[in-house]
DNA sequence: GATGAAACGTTCAGAGC
DNA sequence: GCTCTGAACGTTTCATC
Protein backbone atom coordinates (compact mmCIF):
# COMPACT_ATOMS: atom_id res chain seq x y z
CA UNK A 1 0.00 0.00 0.00
CA UNK A 2 2.65 2.52 1.49
CA UNK A 3 6.37 2.35 0.94
CA UNK A 4 8.18 1.96 3.74
CA UNK A 5 9.90 6.04 2.90
CA UNK A 6 6.28 7.37 2.85
CA UNK A 7 4.85 5.18 6.56
CA UNK A 8 8.11 7.12 8.22
CA UNK A 9 7.15 10.35 6.55
CA UNK A 10 3.27 9.96 7.80
CA UNK A 11 4.47 8.97 10.85
CA UNK A 12 6.46 12.09 11.39
CA UNK A 13 3.88 14.65 10.37
CA UNK A 14 1.27 12.79 12.74
CA UNK A 15 3.32 13.63 15.69
CA UNK A 16 3.88 17.19 14.11
CA UNK A 17 2.70 18.81 10.98
CA UNK A 18 4.54 21.68 11.37
CA UNK A 19 8.03 20.50 10.92
CA UNK A 20 10.03 21.60 7.91
CA UNK A 21 10.61 19.96 4.78
CA UNK A 22 13.99 20.50 5.32
CA UNK A 23 14.16 18.68 8.94
CA UNK A 24 11.86 15.91 7.59
CA UNK A 25 13.95 14.70 4.85
CA UNK A 26 17.27 15.08 7.65
CA UNK A 27 15.01 12.79 9.51
CA UNK A 28 13.83 10.19 6.51
CA UNK A 29 17.26 10.10 4.99
CA UNK A 30 16.25 12.42 1.69
CA UNK A 31 16.83 16.02 0.55
CA UNK A 32 13.62 18.47 0.88
CA UNK A 33 12.67 18.16 -2.98
CA UNK A 34 12.36 14.31 -2.57
CA UNK A 35 9.96 15.15 0.61
CA UNK A 36 7.56 17.72 -1.03
CA UNK A 37 7.36 15.36 -3.75
CA UNK A 38 6.40 12.36 -1.78
CA UNK A 39 3.69 14.89 0.46
CA UNK A 40 2.10 16.22 -2.61
CA UNK A 41 1.68 12.47 -4.31
CA UNK A 42 0.24 11.17 -0.16
CA UNK A 43 -2.05 14.49 -0.70
CA UNK A 44 -3.14 13.99 -4.41
CA UNK A 45 -3.97 10.11 -3.10
CA UNK A 46 -6.21 11.02 -0.46
CA UNK A 47 -3.66 9.31 2.08
CA UNK A 48 -3.08 12.85 4.05
CA UNK A 49 -6.57 14.27 3.76
CA UNK A 50 -5.53 17.11 5.52
CA UNK A 51 -3.41 19.36 7.63
CA UNK A 52 -4.73 20.19 10.79
CA UNK A 53 -5.38 21.16 14.23
CA UNK A 54 -6.09 18.87 17.22
CA UNK A 55 -7.95 21.02 19.70
CA UNK A 56 -8.37 20.25 23.35
CA UNK A 57 -11.73 20.24 24.48
CA UNK A 58 -11.23 20.43 27.94
CA UNK A 59 -8.92 23.80 27.34
CA UNK A 60 -12.00 25.41 25.73
CA UNK A 61 -13.71 24.26 28.95
CA UNK A 62 -15.91 21.36 28.09
CA UNK A 63 -15.09 19.32 31.41
CA UNK A 64 -17.43 16.74 30.29
CA UNK A 65 -17.63 13.94 27.68
CA UNK A 66 -20.17 11.63 26.46
CA UNK A 67 -21.30 9.01 24.24
CA UNK A 68 -24.96 9.10 23.29
CA UNK A 69 -26.10 5.54 21.03
CA UNK A 70 -29.56 6.93 20.09
CA UNK A 71 -32.24 5.04 18.28
CA UNK A 72 -34.74 7.39 16.70
CA UNK A 73 -38.55 6.41 17.04
CA UNK A 74 -40.81 5.53 13.89
CA UNK A 75 -40.38 7.82 11.54
CA UNK A 76 -38.28 10.34 13.38
CA UNK A 77 -35.17 9.52 11.43
CA UNK A 78 -34.77 12.63 9.35
CA UNK A 79 -35.50 14.79 12.05
CA UNK A 80 -32.70 13.17 14.63
CA UNK A 81 -30.38 13.34 12.17
CA UNK A 82 -30.85 16.86 11.59
CA UNK A 83 -31.32 17.68 15.12
CA UNK A 84 -27.80 15.85 16.06
CA UNK A 85 -26.08 17.69 13.13
CA UNK A 86 -26.93 21.04 14.57
CA UNK A 87 -26.13 20.71 17.87
CA UNK A 88 -22.34 21.61 17.71
CA UNK A 89 -21.73 20.13 20.65
CA UNK A 90 -22.24 16.47 18.76
CA UNK A 91 -18.42 16.31 17.75
CA UNK A 92 -18.61 12.91 16.19
CA UNK A 93 -22.02 10.71 14.81
CA UNK A 94 -21.76 7.49 12.93
CA UNK A 95 -25.03 5.73 11.30
CA UNK A 96 -24.52 2.25 12.25
CA UNK A 97 -26.09 -1.21 11.75
CA UNK A 98 -28.06 -2.67 15.06
CA UNK A 99 -30.70 -1.65 17.39
CA UNK A 100 -29.14 1.52 17.59
CA UNK A 101 -29.05 4.38 14.97
CA UNK A 102 -27.23 6.70 15.58
CA UNK A 103 -23.92 6.60 18.27
CA UNK A 104 -22.76 9.98 19.03
CA UNK A 105 -19.66 12.01 20.52
CA UNK A 106 -20.78 14.50 23.03
CA UNK A 107 -18.41 17.31 24.74
CA UNK A 108 -20.52 19.90 27.49
CA UNK A 109 -19.32 21.91 29.81
CA UNK A 110 -21.63 20.95 32.77
CA UNK A 111 -23.95 17.79 33.70
CA UNK A 112 -26.77 20.41 33.34
CA UNK A 113 -26.28 21.18 29.45
CA UNK A 114 -26.16 17.28 29.12
CA UNK A 115 -29.34 16.77 30.62
CA UNK A 116 -30.25 20.08 28.26
CA UNK A 117 -29.02 18.63 25.04
CA UNK A 118 -30.36 14.63 25.84
CA UNK A 119 -33.46 15.90 26.80
CA UNK A 120 -33.93 17.95 23.60
CA UNK A 121 -33.69 14.64 21.53
CA UNK A 122 -36.02 12.71 24.40
CA UNK A 123 -39.16 13.59 22.27
CA UNK A 124 -37.87 11.94 18.88
CA UNK A 125 -35.78 9.15 19.74
CA UNK A 126 -35.02 6.61 22.39
CA UNK A 127 -31.71 7.68 23.92
CA UNK A 128 -28.89 5.48 26.10
CA UNK A 129 -25.59 8.02 27.24
CA UNK A 130 -22.16 6.71 29.10
CA UNK A 131 -20.57 9.68 30.13
CA UNK A 132 -16.32 9.02 29.41
CA UNK A 133 -14.45 8.04 32.33
CA UNK A 134 -10.94 7.29 31.05
CA UNK A 135 -9.57 7.43 27.13
CA UNK A 136 -7.39 4.18 26.45
CA UNK A 137 -7.07 4.83 23.82
CA UNK A 138 -7.03 8.95 22.74
CA UNK A 139 -7.07 8.62 18.75
CA UNK A 140 -4.77 7.25 16.39
CA UNK A 141 -4.30 6.21 12.93
CA UNK A 142 -5.02 2.15 11.95
CA UNK A 143 -1.83 1.10 10.96
CA UNK A 144 0.32 1.89 8.02
CA UNK A 145 1.89 -1.38 6.43
CA UNK A 146 -0.14 -4.69 5.73
CA UNK A 147 -1.53 -6.20 8.96
CA UNK B 1 -13.00 32.07 26.93
CA UNK B 2 -11.20 32.85 23.51
CA UNK B 3 -11.78 36.01 21.83
CA UNK B 4 -13.04 36.66 18.21
CA UNK B 5 -9.60 36.51 16.82
CA UNK B 6 -8.35 33.57 18.38
CA UNK B 7 -11.33 31.83 17.33
CA UNK B 8 -10.81 32.50 13.44
CA UNK B 9 -7.30 31.44 13.84
CA UNK B 10 -8.44 28.02 14.92
CA UNK B 11 -10.91 27.97 12.79
CA UNK B 12 -8.80 28.84 9.66
CA UNK B 13 -6.15 26.28 11.01
CA UNK B 14 -8.86 23.51 11.15
CA UNK B 15 -9.01 23.63 7.85
CA UNK B 16 -5.19 23.81 6.82
CA UNK B 17 -2.52 23.30 9.45
CA UNK B 18 0.25 24.19 7.05
CA UNK B 19 -0.97 27.93 6.01
CA UNK B 20 1.78 30.57 5.86
CA UNK B 21 1.81 33.37 9.17
CA UNK B 22 1.83 35.71 6.24
CA UNK B 23 -1.54 34.26 4.53
CA UNK B 24 -3.47 33.35 7.63
CA UNK B 25 -2.27 37.81 9.12
CA UNK B 26 -4.01 38.33 6.01
CA UNK B 27 -6.83 36.52 6.37
CA UNK B 28 -7.41 37.56 10.07
CA UNK B 29 -5.94 41.16 9.54
CA UNK B 30 -3.25 41.30 11.52
CA UNK B 31 0.84 41.28 11.14
CA UNK B 32 2.49 37.84 10.92
CA UNK B 33 4.38 38.45 14.06
CA UNK B 34 1.06 39.28 16.15
CA UNK B 35 -0.87 35.92 14.52
CA UNK B 36 2.46 34.01 15.80
CA UNK B 37 2.38 35.66 19.43
CA UNK B 38 -0.89 34.34 19.45
CA UNK B 39 -0.48 31.10 17.93
CA UNK B 40 2.55 30.44 20.56
CA UNK B 41 -0.17 30.94 23.55
CA UNK B 42 -2.88 28.67 22.22
CA UNK B 43 -0.32 26.38 22.16
CA UNK B 44 1.10 27.05 25.90
CA UNK B 45 -2.31 27.04 27.08
CA UNK B 46 -2.82 23.97 25.63
CA UNK B 47 -5.67 24.63 23.02
CA UNK B 48 -4.39 23.98 20.18
CA UNK B 49 -2.59 20.24 21.66
CA UNK B 50 -0.59 19.43 18.37
CA UNK B 51 -0.46 20.01 14.83
CA UNK B 52 -1.38 16.31 13.08
CA UNK B 53 -2.41 15.13 9.85
CA UNK B 54 -5.82 13.73 9.42
CA UNK B 55 -5.05 10.05 7.34
CA UNK B 56 -7.50 8.82 5.56
CA UNK B 57 -8.15 4.83 6.69
CA UNK B 58 -10.03 4.04 3.59
CA UNK B 59 -6.72 4.85 1.40
CA UNK B 60 -4.71 2.59 3.32
CA UNK B 61 -7.08 0.03 2.49
CA UNK B 62 -9.54 0.01 5.69
CA UNK B 63 -12.87 -0.32 3.67
CA UNK B 64 -14.65 -1.31 6.88
CA UNK B 65 -15.19 0.80 10.28
CA UNK B 66 -17.50 -0.52 13.19
CA UNK B 67 -18.37 0.88 16.88
CA UNK B 68 -17.51 -2.43 19.44
CA UNK B 69 -19.26 -2.06 23.03
CA UNK B 70 -17.03 -4.23 25.39
CA UNK B 71 -17.84 -5.86 28.82
CA UNK B 72 -15.16 -7.75 29.87
CA UNK B 73 -16.20 -11.03 31.90
CA UNK B 74 -15.29 -10.34 35.56
CA UNK B 75 -11.57 -10.11 36.66
CA UNK B 76 -11.08 -9.61 32.86
CA UNK B 77 -10.74 -5.71 32.90
CA UNK B 78 -7.36 -5.26 32.59
CA UNK B 79 -6.55 -8.24 30.20
CA UNK B 80 -9.15 -7.21 27.80
CA UNK B 81 -7.65 -3.44 27.86
CA UNK B 82 -4.86 -4.78 27.25
CA UNK B 83 -5.78 -6.55 24.50
CA UNK B 84 -7.42 -3.63 23.04
CA UNK B 85 -4.36 -1.27 22.91
CA UNK B 86 -2.55 -3.68 21.47
CA UNK B 87 -4.48 -3.91 18.57
CA UNK B 88 -3.80 -1.70 16.60
CA UNK B 89 -6.89 -1.93 14.31
CA UNK B 90 -8.35 0.10 17.42
CA UNK B 91 -8.17 3.29 16.95
CA UNK B 92 -10.12 5.35 19.49
CA UNK B 93 -11.24 3.69 23.04
CA UNK B 94 -12.87 5.13 26.01
CA UNK B 95 -13.94 3.68 29.07
CA UNK B 96 -17.17 4.29 29.99
CA UNK B 97 -20.30 4.38 33.05
CA UNK B 98 -22.86 1.93 32.43
CA UNK B 99 -23.53 -1.17 31.38
CA UNK B 100 -20.67 -1.43 28.60
CA UNK B 101 -17.18 -0.85 29.78
CA UNK B 102 -15.18 -0.09 26.31
CA UNK B 103 -16.73 1.62 23.57
CA UNK B 104 -14.31 1.68 20.37
CA UNK B 105 -13.71 2.39 17.12
CA UNK B 106 -12.15 -0.74 14.99
CA UNK B 107 -10.87 0.21 11.33
CA UNK B 108 -10.56 -3.37 9.44
CA UNK B 109 -9.75 -4.32 5.48
CA UNK B 110 -12.35 -6.99 5.41
CA UNK B 111 -15.41 -8.68 7.21
CA UNK B 112 -12.99 -11.91 7.91
CA UNK B 113 -9.86 -9.68 9.75
CA UNK B 114 -13.46 -8.09 11.80
CA UNK B 115 -14.54 -11.59 13.11
CA UNK B 116 -10.86 -12.52 13.52
CA UNK B 117 -10.13 -9.52 15.98
CA UNK B 118 -13.42 -9.99 17.78
CA UNK B 119 -13.17 -13.40 18.73
CA UNK B 120 -9.88 -12.96 19.78
CA UNK B 121 -11.97 -10.70 22.70
CA UNK B 122 -14.91 -13.41 22.73
CA UNK B 123 -12.99 -14.99 25.94
CA UNK B 124 -12.34 -12.27 27.86
CA UNK B 125 -15.52 -10.62 27.15
CA UNK B 126 -19.07 -9.66 25.91
CA UNK B 127 -19.06 -7.80 22.85
CA UNK B 128 -21.86 -5.71 20.63
CA UNK B 129 -20.60 -4.76 17.05
CA UNK B 130 -21.77 -2.36 14.85
CA UNK B 131 -20.63 -1.34 11.78
CA UNK B 132 -20.96 2.33 10.53
CA UNK B 133 -22.56 2.71 7.58
CA UNK B 134 -22.27 6.47 7.49
CA UNK B 135 -20.74 9.29 9.15
CA UNK B 136 -23.54 12.71 9.53
CA UNK B 137 -21.12 13.78 11.47
CA UNK B 138 -17.23 12.90 10.66
CA UNK B 139 -15.11 15.01 13.02
CA UNK B 140 -15.48 18.64 14.36
CA UNK B 141 -14.10 20.73 17.35
CA UNK B 142 -16.94 21.67 20.22
CA UNK B 143 -17.44 25.45 19.48
CA UNK B 144 -14.85 27.85 20.22
CA UNK B 145 -17.69 30.58 21.80
CA UNK B 146 -19.47 30.36 25.26
CA UNK B 147 -22.43 28.50 23.96
C1' DG C 1 16.46 11.38 -6.29
C1' DA C 2 20.13 15.39 -5.50
C1' DT C 3 22.06 20.14 -5.99
C1' DG C 4 22.17 25.02 -5.79
C1' DA C 5 20.09 29.52 -6.66
C1' DA C 6 15.98 32.34 -6.50
C1' DA C 7 11.67 33.18 -4.19
C1' DC C 8 9.29 33.04 -0.22
C1' DG C 9 8.13 32.89 4.82
C1' DT C 10 9.37 33.51 9.67
C1' DT C 11 11.54 35.66 13.43
C1' DC C 12 13.63 39.32 15.98
C1' DA C 13 14.63 44.04 17.47
C1' DG C 14 12.92 48.33 17.86
C1' DA C 15 9.16 51.46 18.19
C1' DG C 16 4.30 53.12 18.50
C1' DC C 17 -0.44 53.04 20.02
C1' DG D 1 -1.04 45.30 27.16
C1' DC D 2 -1.09 44.42 22.14
C1' DT D 3 0.42 45.49 17.63
C1' DC D 4 3.37 47.07 13.52
C1' DT D 5 7.68 47.77 10.51
C1' DG D 6 11.78 46.32 8.44
C1' DA D 7 15.91 43.64 8.21
C1' DA D 8 18.22 39.08 9.10
C1' DC D 9 17.63 34.50 8.93
C1' DG D 10 15.79 30.13 7.53
C1' DT D 11 12.84 27.37 4.30
C1' DT D 12 10.65 25.93 0.08
C1' DT D 13 10.60 25.67 -4.78
C1' DC D 14 12.32 25.34 -9.40
C1' DA D 15 15.57 24.29 -12.98
C1' DT D 16 19.01 21.29 -13.89
C1' DC D 17 21.65 17.19 -13.65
Amino acid sequence: MLNNMDQRILEILQGDARISLKDLAVQVGLSSPSVSERLQRLEERGVIRAFTIDIDPQALGYQLQAIVRIRPLPGKLQAVQKLIEQTPEFCECDKVTGEDCFIARLFVRSIAQLDQIIDRIADKAETNTAIVKAQPIKRRPPPFGLT
